[in-house]
DNA sequence: CTACCGATATTCT
DNA sequence: GAATATCGGTAGA
């Protein structure tokens, strides 16, 4: 396991290191290329920043377990959660490149674009087939399984996370620079502007 | 490529 | 009641 990241690290270094590695669910494996990494109570951006609830408890749980949450009522996401027990932390796995179960993802998403079966968090989950029954599991044992990554560094580029209103601004999404299957960045509608201008009175 | 819109669970006000 | 870690459709530059 020399080269398998250490998940109990600060959340913004673990989770440059998950790509490269490669998520698999039965027959369909996927080769992750965009991450994001969410923290606990200095995070506005993510679940856990109120402490815990019904649902964003397990993020302060053990390292290397799946947290599937759904995303706008319907979309499932996926996160491997990081860090120590009673510090909430977890990596979002936001795209991916099939690399196994081509034929499987096909008759999941038919008619979808090569390097559009698993760009973006929903669509990750879709393409491996994983739905919130699999919330908790262990990746290193159970059915969904991360799995070593090659054994060289990959490298990364970083920049602000998608979608957020909170803590628009922290870079902390992680990708493979020139993966095609790198989804685009979509600021979120009510996030403050980059540059402090004054407010129009 | 951009912009808007609707679907809708969990959480907060 | 309203916001949100999204997506797929449609429309347009």
């Amino acid at each position: 396991m020399s080269d398998w990241p250490d998940l109990l690290g600060p959340v913004e270094e673990v989770a440059p290191r998950l790509l490269g590695a490669v998520l698999r669910h039965g027959p369909v494996a996927v080769r992750l290329v965009e991450v994001e990494a969410y923290g606990g109570s200095d995070d506005p951006g993510s679940h856990a920043f109120r402490g815990p609830t019904p649902r964003s408890s397990i993020m302060f749980g053990q390292a290397g377990r799946l947290y599937c949450y759904l995303s706008y009522g319907m979309h499932v996401c996926l996160n491997v959660v990081v860090g120590h027990e009673g510090e909430a932390g977890a990596v979002l796995l936001r795209a991916g490149e099939v690399v196994d179960g081509h034929d499987e993802v096909r008759t999941r998403r038919p008619g979808a674009r090569e390097r559009d079966l698993a760009r973006g968090p929903a669509l990750l989950s879709r393409a491996l087939g994983i739905d919130l029954a699999s919330n908790g599991a262990d990746l290193a044992s159970g059915p969904v399984r991360l799995e070593r990554r090659a054994s060289t560094d990959t490298a990364y580029a970083a920049g602000p996370r998608v979608g957020l209103r909170g803590a628009a601004d922290r870079p902390w999404r992680f990708w493979v620079p020139g993966s095609p299957q790198v989804s685009a960045y979509r600021r979120h509608p009510r996030a403050p502007d980059l540059a402090n201008q004054p407010d129009v009175s």
